[in-house]
DNA sequence: GTCTATAAACAGATAGAC
DNA sequence: GTCTATCTGTTTATAGAC
């Protein structure tokens, strides 16, 4: 047990700069601490919160009455609202990233180039879309909080647009894709039409799925290298 | 002259619910009285402050020195802070509406239906991130004001979601689209890539006009309608 | 119409009891 | 670890002089 090392809050210690030790959670092990498990219930608030109210209209009082405590408790687990907001954003591209790199790995062999890409679009925007509190919270802040945050943000991204812009690449080099086109806005623009959905979709218009499907297809059916 | 009816400042009258009368600028005059102009002024410094800071970190503090006046002094000119933000989305939406509208009709006859989509949608996306502070404004605040103006943005946007609604209808009705597409969703998703554009656009990555022109070819041959 | 000064409200953050 | 109480800084908005 480091349980020693505890004798200060957590936030506290990350304000010092100390490494933030990776969580039980993230290592794929049952939730431990207590502590553990409220910062847990803290984040959760905070995604419900700004995935409906955004960055500006989301209190920090919202977060503590969703979490069932105290304004003033946050604080022992996070050093601010900064904080909280970065770290819900993390944990979103990571969800993400993982239902994209999961699916992949579900897609038989041999599988044509295109039809890989389109599959994997789907997903994509399926994860975002499909009720889940972290992504429908990240697409809502991204375009809302500080510089410094969107920055952040995109170095965690970093990875997560590294595999979008291999497949976009390996595409175009197998010759799958077509050549003329500056992958770089196109995957931006994917993105983009990704992201921007959690703002206008409601599943009363219909179901994700069949969002998902015509926008992959249509997203793919572009890029297809043609005959002509 | 209708001075005689300004005993008040424009805001009270507003409050009031008066009807605005129409601008002079809004019906293709020139700009008159200096009440007039000074709210135009007003708006740009709103516009540009909106466009680079987004909602929450825009202060009214920010958008008069813009304007080169005191922050208290906005308050003859409009109500509430909210106001000026709506005013600047309404202003957005109206200059891409009215730049689509105008592109419309430099299209010579018997262009062919998915060449006239593609060259509008190349027009719309050159609108939002060629340097314009109102439509770059539009976008980043959509995500994030208060649903209130959201419902009020698309109440003005009506007009211009339903051209494109009709474009990709018709489109779809000659059978120069593909019918198996939910075309709802698909012009969400296209508006959606274009307005995000703004977040991540930056001239030195290469010049819009490409970034249009990829992003239109990649939309239209998805949907074309195709012989196999 | 614009300025200065200030009221009113509030959010984020901290301190200390328990 | 959480609560209560409070401080501090900001911001929107108003009042009244000029």
């Amino acid at each position: 047990m480091d349980e020693a090392a505890q004798q200060t809050s957590p936030a506290k210690r990350a304000r010092k700069g100390a490494p933030r030790p990776p969580r039980r959670a993230e290592r794929g092990e049952t939730p431990a601490s207590k502590s553990e498990q409220t910062r847990a219930r803290i984040l959760d608030a905070a995604a419900f919160v700004f995935a409906r109210k955004g960055y500006s209209d989301a209190r920090l009082s919202d977060i503590a009455r969703t979490a069932r405590m105290q304004t003033g408790s946050l604080y022992y687990h996070f050093a601010s609202r900064e904080e909280l907001v970065a770290e819900v954003m993390r944990a979103g591209v990571e969800q993400v990233h993982a239902a994209v790199r999961a699916r992949m790995e579900t897609i038989p062999e041999g599988t044509p180039e295109v039809e890989r890409l389109r599959l994997l679009l789907e997903c994509h925007l399926l994860t975002l879309i499909d009720e889940n509190d972290y992504t429908r919270a990240i697409s809502r802040l991204l375009g809302q909080v500080p510089p410094r945050l969107q920055l952040q943000h995109s170095a965690n991204g970093r990875q997560f647009m590294a595999l979008w812009r291999g497949l976009l690449r390996e595409g175009q080099a197998s010759g799958a894709l077509r050549a003329d086109v500056d992958m770089s806005a196109i995957r931006m623009l994917l993105l983009g039409a990704m992201s921007w959905s959690i703002v206008w979709f409601k599943p009363e218009n219909g179901p994700a799925e069949l969002v998902a499907r015509d926008f992959a297809r249509m997203a793919v059916d572009g890029l297809r290298a043609r005959p002509d």
